[in-house]
DNA sequence: TTGAAAGCGGTACCAA
DNA sequence: TTGGTACCGCTTTCAA
């Protein structure tokens, strides 16, 4: 049966102490220009009256206008258009402070980007949300705009060797790590499976590997895995590569697509007749997949959330920025396993994107 | 390339218009005294701008304190802790409104839960977070104090005939179709299976034994449900039950134990030898099933997120309380599965609980 | 029916 | 080293 504290401003305690407010908000922003002597007496009562600013003032006289740019590829859209989704959602719910937020669209991971966040120097803002497609050929872009005083913020995969600020993605090893430990609990006997991935570079995918990998060996011994497949995000690559996969000579009875591309491998799946047939984990959630769960031909897929990692970047971006200590956001969020069962509480918002969900 | 719209104030607007803001602010809030033709004016360059009120400024001129009261159990701790420590983050977190949260215990769902509130109709407040654990006997109260001009918020279960503003909770049906589909995957052979709930008169066990039975059924009809039995959310009734389904005529290889209460029930199993021998789904998390999880003693738990709970319930609360239009709250998260592989990303959380963590 | 002006609790600048 | 004060955007009262 308690309660929060009462909370006293900036006038009680220089009511309190007979001097002017000026001298207490200079204490309490540890300005210079007073005695220690004052400087103790005020925080001492401040203590004692338990001061909280009245942060609807404070945020009303600053004012600020924080200015964010957010660098995401057009293409995958089914993970990338949620993804902007998440950011504009909670830049639109932004209390007591200004924030400008300018999105810029690159082609595809990889194409482009590296001269777009180049262009971002010329115009200055607070903080750029992006991903690194490859990180090696962006850290030294990246710590050019830090060096710049912009505050990069990676989304959905890692840029570990340069000088971001921090990283809101799904965690990528444990994908991997659920999506074996879900073939191991369907494929009781010895079997192959394999994995078709989109680009290895990209810290994600090779995280979502190494979790499978390292499951897979662990938990499911009798499972083993086939040469990882690079689908390189291109459509027709995928399938080409997929329908050589399913006529190769070990054929595999599981399959894990860890990109959220996975459109031209289930067609090729289907197309030589296994939908159905071998036990397949997606990555991310659109139409095309919905059926597919519905009927079981997917067992499950694996949802990374990019709604919610659009509005946790943008928070955390936010707080950076506002926040003395500058804590480096590192967040991993829990992807969602999305069975039969559960689809339905995610299909709702596939076409409304501007949908506010907490899922 | 485009950005969020520019926000205009309500300056802007007057002095567009050549007026005064006073009549603006009338115009805004409906308020009598302005003349239909200069009304439309306003409402019309409000839009065209973009008006958007800045909440700070608002917030500082009506300095009105939100008091808010979480009337919850003290059982199940494991649930309802990380459910009050969501709700002080949401209120520690709070920009430009201050915010008046007390807490308040009583000893477990159906008891005393009703005098709790009855004795919240004295010192008025804001609005009530709180958990029905019998609806039919707290609509009365609820009704009451909706009456009183209190916003009355169901967290966790519902209480659908009474004039509660809405609810927050876990999605309970689909909580019982996926241990359904879960078991179903598991057990491919005719069996039995069983579950062990709380109270079927909380709403939220009523709903998560629908969707155990109606997904069973239809994924599975090779499995039979054995009758439901309810421990009362007692810790000596839910063992002696246990210990006699267990060694009842028709064994079950399949439980769900949808109450967090999942203990005692564990004992039983252990005290049987069926520890590994059967399928056990349980529900929420905390120390003690880790290493039963790790062992794949137990196959998943159904984590109802208590943290995100009381998070999304006081920020539902508060935007209730300040939004002009008062739409409903009605949030189902979605729960989360939670296996052997992805057991690390929700363990760390158990002692912290004041942990921010998105999950 | 409308306009003018006083604050809400801080911040920041200028004067003492 | 201090005190005084204008101002942030909005609400509300009083006067016109």
């Amino acid at each position: 049966m308690n309660s929060t504290p009462r909370s006293a401003g900036i006038k009680d305690i220089a009511r309190a102490l007979g001097i002017s407010i000026g001298t207490v908000d200079r204490v309490l922003h540890n300005r210079t220009g007073v005695s220690l002597k004052t400087k103790a007496r005020v925080l001492e009562t401040a203590e004692k009256l338990g001061y909280k600013p009245n942060l609807a003032a404070q945020a009303l006289k600053l004012n600020r206008t924080i200015e964010i740019a957010v660098v995401l590829p057009k293409q995958i859209s089914h993970f990338f258009d949620p993804l902007r989704a998440g950011i504009r959602s909670a830049a639109e719910a932004t209390v007591g402070m200004r924030v400008k937020v300018t999105f810029h669209e690159y082609p595809r991971l990889g194409q482009g980007d590296g001269e777009l966040l180049e262009s971002r120097l010329k115009e200055k803002c607070d903080g750029i949300i992006f991903t690194p497609g490859n990180p090696r050929k962006l850290d030294s872009i990246i710590n050019r705009l830090t060096a710049h005083g912009t505050a990069m913020l990676c989304v959905a995969s890692d840029a570990p060797s340069s000088e971001r600020i921090g990283l809101v993605s799904a965690h990528a090893y444990t994908s991997g790590a659920l999506a074996a430990e879900l073939l191991a609990h369907k494929l009781a006997r010895k079997a192959h499976v394999a994995t078709i991935t989109g680009e290895l570079t990209t810290l994600d995918h090779a995280d979502k590997l190494r979790g499978f990998a390292a499951t897979l060996a662990m938990l499911a011994p009798h499972l083993s895995l086939l040469p990882a497949v690079e689908s390189h995000e291109r459509p027709k690559e995928a399938y080409r590569q997929t329908i050589a996969l399913l006529r190769g000579e070990t054929k595999p009875q599981g399959l894990y697509i860890s990109t959220a591309n996975s459109v031209p491998v289930l067609q090729a799946l289907e197309e030589e007749g296994l939908l159905g047939k071998i036990q397949v984990v997606t990555t991310d959630l659109f139409q095309e997949l919905v059926p597919l769960i519905e009927t079981g031909k997917i067992l499950a897929t694996l949802y990374q959330r990019p709604f919610t990692q659009g509005k946790v970047a943008f928070e955390s971006l936010v707080a950076y920025l506002l926040e003395e200590k500058k804590a480096s956001p590192m967040i991993r969020l829990a992807p969602h396993i999305i069975f039969r069962s559960n689809l339905p509480l995610f299909t709702d918002r596939l076409d409304d994107l501007t949908d506010t969900s907490q899922s």
